[in-house]
This record gives structure tokens, C-alpha cells and sequence, in this order.
DNA sequence: GCCAACGTTGGC
DNA sequence: GCCAACGTTGGC
């Protein structure tokens, strides 16, 4: 099992969004970054994945996802009516992939931004990078581990298949 | 609202 | 291929 984190503007779609969608799933479609499509396509069926909350009040992580279907060509690169569409894509080499990811459990206490900061083990973490604006990236075991630990989730309920 | 850090675009 | 201009992300 692999690790990973996305970033969602929680007026845009929140975890408790995820959490209240149709079987508590959604497609994770709107990714129009190379690096953080290829992460997407990295994914497979039963990797966590985080869920941080970016431009909140407060900027967090929340919760915890899975990954419940791999890559699939993201349908709203063909929708002229979307704002995502785009254009330049082709229907038989599609430039942009989705996955689809399911509500595993909200966070007891939300982990903010502020309080990952300086947290011993979490130097390196992506998400804490200055500048970083990757919305689909890896985390490490290790990092995965610690970050659940602050949020009061127990090791059985984070990496239950 | 400001602005740093990016990724993308397009002129050359 | 270079790189300046531009648009976007996202913390503060």
C-alpha cells in the first residue's frame, strides 16, 4: 500500500463533501498538473491518502480517503461546458486521468498546517515545502504514520484494507 | 489583498 | 532551445 495526500479547497469540495457523496466516493476529476497526473496514475486500489483542506480556516489535513478505482481518463477534459476542458486533449489519448476516492474516516482532531511545521519526521513532507503547489502528492510511510498519530487515529483504523 | 513560487505559453 | 510574460496556487 502506497501513500499519498491531495489538497481541496474546502468551499470547492470539502472532506465532509467526500464523506456525504453518493457511497461516500467521488471522481477526482480537475487535475491539470503533469506531475500530479502522473501521481494520480501511480495510484492503485486500496492506497491512503490524506485529505488537506487548502485556503481554510484552517489550512489542515482532515481526513483520510482511499483509492477505490485506478486512473481512468477524467471526463471533463472533453466537456466543452466544463471549466476544465481542454481542448488539445484527444478522446483516443486522453492528457488527463482520474481516480476515484471513497471517505475512509474524518480526522478526530483535525492536523493543521501550522502545527505540522516542526513536527520531528515531517521535514522533508511535500506538502510542507515553501512554494509547493503539487494537489496530488506521495507520502511516506513514515510521515503517514506520525501525521496520523497527531490526529488521534489508530494504526488499525489508517491502514485497514 | 499581497506576493512568492511555480507551470505554461509564445516570441524569437 | 531560451526566457520573459503571464496566469494560477495558496500561505500569510
Amino acid at each position: 500500500m502506497k501513500y499519498w495526500l491531495v489538497k481541496s479547497e474546502p468551499s470547492s469540495f470539502s472532506y465532509d463533501d467526500l464523506a456525504n457523496a453518493p457511497e461516500r466516493t467521488t471522481s477526482w476529476e480537475g487535475v491539470r498538473n503533469y506531475a500530479a497526473r502522473n501521481f494520480l496514475r501511480a495510484m492503485t486500489r486500496g492506497d491512503r491518502v490524506f485529505y488537506y483542506h487548502s485556503n481554510a480556516e484552517p489550512n489542515a489535513i482532515v481526513g483520510i480517503a482511499e483509492v477505490v478505482r485506478e486512473a481512468y481518463p477524467d471526463a471533463s477534459q472533453f466537456d466543452r461546458k466544463s471549466g476544465m476542458h481542454d481542448p488539445k486533449s484527444k478522446r483516443d489519448s486522453p492528457t488527463w486521468s482520474t481516480v476515484d476516492l471513497t471517505a475512509v474516516t474524518a480526522f478526530p482532531r483535525p492536523v493543521t498546517l501550522t502545527e505540522l511545521r516542526g513536527v520531528p519526521g515531517l521535514e522533508k513532507m511535500e506538502l510542507l515545502r515553501k512554494g509547493s503547489r503539487l494537489s496530488v502528492m506521495p507520502v511516506s510511510a513514515g510521515e503517514w504514520r506520525i501525521v496520523c498519530k497527531l490526529a488521534g487515529v489508530s494504526a488499525a483504523i489508517s491502514d485497514a484494507g
